[in-house]
DNA sequence: CGTCTGACGCACC
DNA sequence: GGGTGCGCCAGAC
C-alpha cells in the first residue's frame, strides 16, 4: 500500500551479507533516483516486523554512519563488523563493499533497476 | 495549498 | 582533511 517504502524494503532485502549500499543507491534501485532522503525516512520507522530487513547495510554515499544521528550508530557499526565489513574509523570503504544487482537479480527485483555503467 | 523537517548528496570553498 | 550551502524527495502539519 506504499510503493515506495515497499521497494526500498525489497531493494534493501536484496543487499548481500558483508556488502554495503547508500541511501542514494537505494532510492536509485527503488525507481526514486534523487530520494535519498526518503529512503533514510522509511527506514526511521522500521519496526519489530521488518526484522528481516538488514538495514544496518545501508550507509551514505562517503561510507558514513549516518544512524549517529539517531543513536544507532553503535549497533550499526557492531552489526556490519560482526558481518565481516570492515569499518575505517567511523567509515566503510566503498570502493571495497558496495553491491549492485547483477542482472539476473535485477530481474528478480521486478523493479526499475537500471545499473549505471 | 504553503512550510518545515530530515538514517541524503553534491558542489564549493 | 573539514565546513557550508542548496537542492532533492516524501511526510507531517
Amino acid at each position: 500500500m506504499d510503493p515506495f517504502r515497499s521497494a526500498v524494503l525489497r531493494v534493501v532485502r536484496a543487499v548481500p551479507e558483508g556488502r554495503v549500499v547508500s541511501y542514494g543507491q537505494v532510492a536509485l534501485l527503488a525507481g526514486r533516483p534523487g530520494a535519498a532522503r526518503a529512503v533514510g525516512a522509511v527506514l526511521r520507522g522500521l519496526g519489530e516486523a521488518d526484522g528481516d530487513v538488514p538495514w544496518q547495510r545501508v550507509v551514505n554515499a562517503r561510507g558514513g554512519i549516518s544512524t549517529y544521528k539517531v543513536g544507532h550508530g553503535e549497533l550499526q557499526t557492531a552489526l556490519l563488523e560482526s558481518e565481516g565489513v570492515e569499518l575505517r574509523g567511523e567509515r566503510v570503504d566503498m570502493a571495497r563493499y558496495t553491491w549492485w544487482p547483477d542482472d539476473e537479480l535485477a530481474r528478480r527485483m521486478s523493479g526499475v533497476c537500471a545499473q549505471p555503467t
